[in-house]
RNA sequence: CGAGAAGUAGCACAGCUUGGUAGUGCACCACGCUUGGGACGUGGGGGUCGCAGGUUCGAAUCCUGUCUUCUCGACCA
């Protein structure tokens, strides 16, 4: 038996997703609550994610950089819708040794406020314009209520910062950001997920407005995933981050900001997996294929290093599992790890020349030819199960997507089964408020060129203004 | 932050009521034998019982505090 039980999906999700993060070895928990250790299977893909994301930045022509950890109380106070949002949650250092610091020091919860200050003495000349930085690194929020990689108190991500000249330039750069977390969850993640507006009320601290990605989870809870704001020139004024334009007059920067984190592994869990552990998309999968070895004997460990060359030629992540546990513990660990393909190598197959290949997010398997191409069979069958995933998880959100017209079908959508909802919004806060009270079902989004479902409000029946979805959030 | 539950070996748990030598299964190590869905045999190693106080001759067990985890709710830019 496995020594890391599996909870069933449909019992109790909650503790299923636990089960997972845990049996997959993704992480663990750390004497100090909220603050995780990622272990090698759980980092392995965070890796896979910043290599992804971060070649894309940089075709857009962003640079990295690193700012550091600590914050000074007066800096972080110049912006004073950032520190109302941020104060509960901030974690600071008082002391350096035994000596009580004359002004304690933030623990960054996000970096606007590093950025801008050092924007502010780096920018002269619109010649200077624009700057497209990004970091990768931690940020700690003081959350109340944690759970591994959806809301720790130490999480991993990247931050971009820009800034620009125009506020056209700026507005276009908070698009485009918010279209590559777009792609990426579909393209790689086989996450569908929607863009849009957040409304005022969920708008980031500091921000003109937010746009966000949001993804919907096999339970029809919705998660963020990704966001990108537009500062316009707010946080310019409060640090004073000015230069000289081409009038020979001194202007603000237009600004943003944009961010994904850690967060997106318990995503990839609670889209794709299943009760026999984890199931990763072969883009994102950092080990896309093992070969399993029956017996271990010369003959299958040949044919084994051969299918790994041909494989690692043409760019496909292998490893060979050739340890002496029994072929049932083989198979059952790396379906528990979520390796896409799995190439069972044994004597009885090769006797007629044959060799099995199972793949993990159907669990079927297929039995070809030894002498076939591997490579481009392989190669095939990953783009074949990355498109299936996609796939099943389009049709999962679009069974969990529902329209409301009034407060009563809202109601008893919510009541039989969370999802995202589709319903007008008259534009006012109260609605908003109102609809909160059931369930806790909040906003996700705006959706900008979305159909018109209705001519009212879903809450007061007065215009609507606004197609919102809405859903109850992790 | 509120309500509830839990913390004993890597994992799952028993022992606690009624205080008296730290247990079981799996995992781990060695050897042997095996190998097509989490094999088997023999032997072996591993624990300040979450932490800190208290009661007691003596605490895993009783008392107080605290930390951590889980579930539900409140909160969540």
């Amino acid at each position: 038996m496995d020594n890391k039980a599996i909870v069933k999906k449909e019992e109790d999700f909650a503790k299923w997703y636990t089960s997972i993060v845990r049996a997959a070895h993704l992480c663990d928990y750390s004497s100090v609550k909220g603050c995780m250790v990622i272990e090698p299977n759980g980092y392995a893909i965070w890796e896979k994610m910043q290599e992804i994301l971060d070649k894309k930045f940089k075709e857009l022509g962003h640079v990295n950089v690193q700012m550091p950890l600590l914050i000074p109380e007066n800096l972080l106070k110049k912006e004073s819708d950032l520190v109302e949002g941020f104060a509960p949650e901030v974690a600071w250092v008082t002391l350096g040794g035994s000596k009580e610091l004359e002004e304690r020091l933030a623990i960054r919860p996000t970096s606007e406020t590093m950025f801008s200050d050092y924007y502010h003495t780096h920018i002269n000349s619109y010649k200077d314009l624009p700057k497209l930085y990004n970091q990768w690194c931690n940020v700690m929020r003081w959350e109340k209520e944690t759970r591994p990689f959806l809301r720790s108190r130490e999480f991993l991500w990247q931050e971009g910062h820009t800034i620009h000249a125009s506020e056209k330039e700026a507005e276009n750069e908070t698009k485009q950001m918010i279209e590559v977390y777009r792609w990426f969850h579909n393209e790689i993640l086989a996450i569908p997920s929607i863009t849009g507006l957040k409304t005022p009320k969920e708008t980031f601290a500091g921000a003109e407005y937010t746009l966000t990605n949001e993804a919907l989870m096999y339970n029809g809870v919705a998660l963020q995933s990704g966001t990108s704001h537009y500062f316009g020139q707010k946080f310019s004024k409060a640090y004073d981050i000015k230069y000289t334009n081409k009038d020979n007059k001194l202007d603000y920067v237009y600004q943003t900001s944009w961010g994904t984190t850690t967060r997106m592994i318990g995503g990839l869990i609670m889209v794709h997996s299943d009760n026999y552990g984890l199931v990763l998309p072969p883009r994102i999968a950092p080990k896309q294929v093992v070969i399993v070895l029956i017996t271990g004997n010369e003959e299958e460990t040949n044919l084994a290093n051969k299918y790994k060359d041909e494989l690692l030629k043409d760019g496909i992540s292998v490893y060979i599992d050739d340890t002496d546990k029994s072929p049932g513990f083989k198979f059952a660990e790396a379906e528990v790890n979520g390796i896409p393909v799995r190439i069972e190598i044994g004597a009885r197959d090769l006797k007629d020349g044959k060799i099995t290949i199972a793949r993990r997010d159907t669990r079927e398997k297929t039995i070809i030819p030894s002498d076939i191409d591997i490579a481009s069979y392989v190669k095939e069958l990953l783009e074949i199960i990355q498109n299936d995933m996609y796939q099943r998880a389009v049709e999962r959100r679009d069974s969990l997507t529902f329209k409301a017209h009034n407060m009563k079908e809202m109601k008893e959508i919510l009541d039989k089964q969370p999802g995202f909802i589709h319903a007008m919004w008259c534009g006012n806060e109260e609605c908003e408020n109102k609809i909160k009270e059931l369930k806790g079902c909040k906003s996700r989004c705006i959706i900008q060129d979305g159909e018109r479902i209705d001519y009212n409000c879903v809450c007061c029946g007065k215009p609507g203004k606004y197609h919102v979805i809405w859903g109850i959030q992790y």
